[in-house]
DNA sequence: TTTGTATATCGCAATATTACGATTAATATT
DNA sequence: AATATTAATCGTAATATTGCGATATACAAA
């Protein structure tokens, strides 16, 4: 099969999107998968650094929510630290409420506009 | 490679998660790519029925849309409908709205209890 | 220094996702 | 009836994601 064009199949096209579009889809993507809903609950329901306990908490093996970690940390929504021989973590507030707003936007726009007409 | 258990690899665990959190993530991962929220911010932007326009207005073949427009489908939060020879979607603000409070839900977990320790 | 503990990384296997061309189906139009 | 238009589906290609075992790494304890 051929591609004139820069078609890399499989790969979202996100230069055709706004940076708008692309960042909101990234931060949905990062909470779009329950391991890292769950991970983000703990982190928040313990109010504190999670050194740890996350492996037996989640029950997923530990090499498995260390990727989840390392993503979660790419996009900067978690914090760690060394602590000893094993590392905490926390939720990075500044880019929690940052990530909020833009998926806030997003989720509140005008719905009592739409004309309910399909 | 053995694997006891019932691991199917490359396949989401969801059993281990609560049904709540398997819903965080299904509504999330559905606007975790730009073609899909620039399809949600256009039929928002229009206040009614987009009928046909979608393609030239996303950017992405026509199959590729179509596919998208199923996804959402899917999840519920657009409706279709035939008209004529094309067809008409908008939002499901039923739907939308349940959406929203899931996912404001997840997002406006207390953050002001988070110690800064990391 | 050796041993233990905890986390990260590597490598692999398998499914999921993204994208599009070709085709099909369904409805209008001529 | 033949043709055009529009959207869905099929088939395929290629990357992305998920998960875990094995290993490496880093630090603490004995």
């Amino acid at each position: 099969m051929r591609y004139t064009n820069e078609i890399i199949m499989g790969l979202a096209k996100t230069e055709i999107f706004s940076d708008q579009q692309n960042e909101i889809a990234s931060f949905a993507k990062v909470f779009g998968h329950p391991a890292r809903v769950a991970i983000l609950q703990h982190l928040f329901k313990l109010n504190t650094c999670v050194c740890g306990d996350l492996v037996s908490e989640i029950g997923l093996a530990q090499p498995t929510i260390s990727q989840h970690l390392k993503e979660l940390k790419l996009l900067g929504l978690i914090k760690g630290s060394v602590e000893g021989t094993s590392v905490c973590y926390c939720i990075n507030t500044e880019k929690w409420l940052e990530m909020k707003e833009i998926i806030n936007q997003f989720l509140n726009q005008d719905i009592s506009k739409q004309g309910d007409c399909c």
